[in-house]
DNA sequence: AGAGCGGGTGATATAAAAATCACCCCTTTT
DNA sequence: AAAAGGGGTGATTTTTATATCACCCGCTCT
């Protein structure tokens, strides 16, 4: 099957990773490529190989996933890795996230998922298990995530000010500071915003509710 | 059909909304109990029916979808909402997230999807498209997650140690710092967890997935 | 009564973030 | 071309957060 997916399997624990590789390789459109169980084997081989999916573990002993993760993107190592962990922590899913996961599966996925997700993963989509899902849900009604950085207050008194039209000279003035440090300030918000105008600044805070 | 999950649909757009209903009625295992072409008429027909799941849409003229889960909400509507739209706004997710949504659907959803989703919304779980999920992983990677009670390194692991049933003399030892110094870091963790005592810290903790 | 342990107040050095300013470039207007 | 305003790079000061420690209080054992 030339068209079959080539994946690569990272995971400490043998038993769990020769089923893995075991169940795998009994499906038609799959086709795994490559073992390590840990992260310093894994980034040797995977150089050496050709592959198109990573299904990565986080916990374990030496280099943990995420670091491995890292390494190979470092490396220049484009294929997506999907993590497959019992992690359910925060902390590893940010972390995961951020070193350029593609997607994040607790272990207890049924096995039809996994293979749906690989697919979905080398569509290029980002997938996460439902109960990670419930997790992210979870931080964004706590206000840990927001859709923008949080701004301080100078910056929100700036954009009262800038709403109401001042401009630069009166903006110094009105806040007992240079013009220099007004422009600062502005150029601030707009990469907290992620904008690159004034009006576009006060546009977007005033739809966010910031003032 | 006694278990057939009854299904409430609100979109202004008639068109996809009939649609919608009548892609619905002929799955066996849903029932389209009622439909709403705004918020307002939502909330009214809602509150004196019985169903089990709402698909919402955002964008309608006068209130939002989100407003009118908010009103929902408010109102002591319990039932899960799966918002069904076309925006892939960051805003959008969040506030939806925020107002109490279940799940958050694009309409490009494929029928068999949506009917999968339905289900397992039903079954408790939060849901997202993978655009969504794309757009979720990009807060994520742009720092837009905040995590403002984040916990410091030193105190994750006093966490870690404290759990394991540590107590201050082996903390210190095992952190090499004095005892003091120990009891500062767990001092800190009270304040940042909202709690008053190390066992209440470590259940907050790993209800948090913190550790 | 005196160890032993959890919890609280105050203090200090260092690291990180916020606030401040000077100077430069580009466009528009005069 | 000079002036005025918006936008950008770099650097310094001030404030806040983190990590560290010393010392005190109150309870519970023995």
């Amino acid at each position: 099957m030339s068209n079959a997916i080539r994946v690569f399997v990272v995971d400490d624990h043998t038993l769990f990773r020769k089923g893995l590789v075991s169940l795998l390789s009994e499906l038609e459109d799959i086709q795994v490529v490559g073992e390590a169980s840990t992260g310093e084997e894994a980034i040797e081989i995977v150089m050496g190989i050709e592959s198109d999916l990573i299904l990565m573990d986080i916990n374990m002993p030496g280099m943990s996933g995420i670091e491995t993760l890292g390494v190979l993107r470092q490396q220049g190592v484009e294929n997506p890795v999907l993590m497959l962990t019992i992690s359910e922590h925060q902390e590893d899913l940010v972390e995961a996230i951020c070193a350029g996961a593609s997607g994040y599966l607790l272990k207890n996925t049924e096995p039809e998922i996994l293979q749906q997700t690989i697919k979905q993963v080398i569509a290029g989509k980002s997938v996460l298990s439902p109960e990670i899902t419930e997790q992210v849900f979870e931080m964004v009604r706590s206000r840990k995530i927001g859709v923008e950085k949080k701004l301080t207050e100078r910056e929100i008194q700036m954009l009262h000010l800038l709403s109401s039209g001042s401009k630069t000279s009166q903006l110094a003035e009105q806040m007992s500071i240079s013009e220099n440090t007004v422009k600062t300030h502005i150029r601030n918000i707009f990469e907290k915003l992620e904008v690159s105008s004034r009006a576009e600044a006060v546009a977007k805070a005033v739809r966010l509710k910031l003032i």
